[in-house]
DNA sequence: GATTATACTGTGCGATACACATTAATGTCA
DNA sequence: TGACATTAATGTGTATCGCACAGTATAATC
C-alpha cells in the first residue's frame, strides 16, 4: 500500500517529467556539458540523475535539437551541447505551450484566496 | 526521420502528461463523471482520449485520492468521482509544488524581453 | 436500428529512474 | 615516487510506469 507521501512523490515526479525537456532545452543557449548541467540544476533545487540527463541529451541530438561536439583540451574531455537552430525555435515554441497551459491552470487551481483547511501546513 | 512538428508534438504531449493528474484533481471539488470531465477539458481546449482518463480515475481512486459513487437514477448509469479527504490534501500540495517549478520555470525560459528572431511569429 | 452517451479494457510504446560500468585527472599518504 | 582513493565526466542496460490508442460493451434516445 502506497503512502500519501509515496503518492505525492510520484506525483511530483510526473510533473517535473513533464517539464525536463524544457528546461534542459533552456539551459543550452549556451554551451555546456552534462556534469556541468546536473550541476547547475542541482543549484536551482532540481535534482536530476546523470542516468537521466545523458541519454535525453543524446535522443535531443539525434532529434536534431540540439548539437554537440568534444573538447579534450581542457583536462578531462567532455562533451559540450548546445542548441540547435531547430532548437532553438522548438524552445521557443514550446515555451509558448507551456505558458498557455500555465494560464489554463491559473485558471483552473484552486486556493489564491485561503480558506482550505487541511492541515498540510 | 521526425519532423519538426512531430517534435513539438511530442513535447507538448509530454508536458500535458505532466500536468494531466493535476488538472483532473482540479476539476474534482465538484462530483463529476467520467464523460463530463473530457467534456469539460475539451472546451478548455485540452483534449483527453476517454481511454486515458478512465483508467487514471480509477487509479486515482485506488489510491485513495477519489471517491466514487453510481448513479443509476438519471437516465443512463454515471460513475461520479469526487476528491476525497487524502485528494484534497494531495490537490493542495501538488499544486503548491506547480507553482514552485513554475516559479524556476519563469526564470529560465528564455524572452519575455524580446529578441530572439527565428521566423517562428 | 442507428446514433449518442457513458463506461471499460488490453496492448504497445516511450521515457524516465536507477544501478552499474568506465575513463581520466587530481589529491594524498606512506 | 608509487599506490590508492576521490572527484570529474560520460556512458549503458534494464525495469517500471503511465499514457495513447483502438477496440468493446451497454443503455437511452431518436
Amino acid at each position: 500500500m502506497e503512502s500519501q507521501q509515496e503518492i505525492m512523490g510520484g506525483l511530483v515526479q510526473e510533473l517535473h517529467r513533464g517539464s525536463l525537456v524544457l528546461i534542459i532545452l533552456s539551459q543550452l543557449n549556451e554551451k555546456q556539458y552534462g556534469y556541468s548541467l546536473v550541476q547547475r540544476l542541482e543549484e536551482q533545487g532540481l535534482s536530476l540523475d546523470p542516468g537521466t540527463l545523458y541519454p535525453l541529451l543524446r535522443r535531443l541530438e539525434k532529434q536534431g535539437l540540439l548539437d554537440s561536439q568534444w573538447d579534450t583540451e581542457a583536462g578531462r574531455p567532455r562533451r559540450y551541447y548546445i542548441l540547435s537552430l531547430a532548437g532553438r525555435q522548438v524552445l521557443t515554441a514550446v515555451t509558448r505551450e507551456w505558458r498557455k497551459l500555465n494560464g489554463i491552470m491559473q485558471d483552473m487551481l484552486p486556493g489564491n484566496s485561503g480558506g482550505e483547511e487541511d492541515g498540510t501546513d
